[in-house]
DNA sequence: TTCTTAAAGCAATTATTATTGCATTTAGAT
DNA sequence: ATCTAAATGCAATAATAATTGCTTTAAGAA
């Protein structure tokens, strides 16, 4: 009698568990040392005392590896912050976001999503539902409180917010500036402010 | 007697000159059908009928070569309108962003951004720095006919407005929304808006 | 036109990356 | 404790990418 609906026997705990923790762990290093660019299956089998081949056959590719690893890799670094003002929770958020991407492991990320197949598609899917699933409470909570106007689509605002971090580490690749920051984060408010108000009228 | 000035005589003109032609030809024909994941010096030799060796001395490595290939092609496929509104120029502008991004040719210039090394980096800042000196134009244009601050940053704005351009599809790979643009436009003229004028003053 | 040599062609070699067939190990069922 | 086959180890092979030494071609100066 099987024990899977699949009517295989599959074995994910014990040593297969143990070799995939090995393998990720190794490429995560991998990646932070040398980048998506030099990233080599050779290498992370060597490290991970784990043979290239069995990394060949459950990966397919260094692209498809390096991607899993980079995603683990986002998840951990990148909680959503929950100061009580959207101000607060962009500056640490973004701050945190904008030093990530410009570590080798963070910018590996973007490339590997573009080199990896689409075989890959639905997992990068899923790991971005999740991450807007979170993130965007920060603009969910903005508008209930009235920091920003109460219609605003939280998820393109999160875009707004996010997407010029990405192109001036990853694209632009200009260096990091301490003041840009909050500039940054003012123009996100100015763009998502509340309609203005009548001047007296204190509440809606 | 040299007829330049570093001392050895170059020879920039004639058959180099078809050669490099060629050769940036065919990697920008392979890059549009296979990305830059696929990009191979062979391939490349093969289209161009100019011989690998001769590629990989002048290039160095099938990165570079694309880097060089994908710049070229940003550079003749996205001008600069001048439609008299930033409303009307952002369309345009952010219009054929979005698709020539969404191209295997277009997606191509982050990722060997990435990819190449340092040795690129100054190829790299000199395009963006003329990409932005003709697009920050809109913006500034924009701020003397007072669309929007006077006091906008130019480049800080043009980057606010292309970010999310590029988020969407190369990081977060969201397909294509006819709906999208516009909203994506007005967000950005509210964001850089003028200060809010005293209701009856018709002009500063 | 002739001459020099930068630049490209070419073939062979080396290095790296990916694949395949078979042996060994061991998770998980009985 | 025993058994089955999923998963990994291993070595050999194939495929691809990059490098090197030498030859040939032809740009550009005289």
């Amino acid at each position: 009698m099987m024990t899977e609906k699949t009517g295989v026997a599959r074995r994910p705990g014990g040593r297969s568990a143990r070799v995939t923790k090995a393998v990720l762990a190794a490429a995560m290093a991998e990646l932070a040392e040398n980048g998506a660019g030099g990233l080599s299956v050779a290498a992370v089998a060597a490290r991970s005392g784990v043979h290239a081949t069995s990394i060949y056959r459950r990966w397919g590719n260094a692209a498809r590896l390096g991607l899993e690893a980079a995603l683990a890799a986002a998840e951990e670094r990148l909680p959503v912050p929950d100061t009580g003002a959207l101000r607060g929770d962009l500056m640490l958020f973004l701050g945190a976001l904008d030093l990530h991407v410009r570590t080798p492991l963070g910018r590996s990320l973007l490339v590997l999503s573009e080199l990896a197949d689409v075989a890959t598609a639905e997992a990068r899917a899923a790991f971005w539902r999740e991450r807007f699933g979170l993130a965007r409470l920060m603009f969910t909570r903005a508008a209930a409180r009235g920091e920003i106007a109460r219609t605003t689509d939280a998820d393109f605002a999160l875009q707004f917010a996010i997407a010029p971090i990405y192109l001036r580490a990853l694209v632009l690749q200009v260096p990091f500036e301490a003041t840009y920051l909050a500039r940054h984060v003012e123009t996100v408010l100015q763009a998502f402010a509340p309609p203005a108000q009548i001047p007296g009228d204190a509440d809606i």
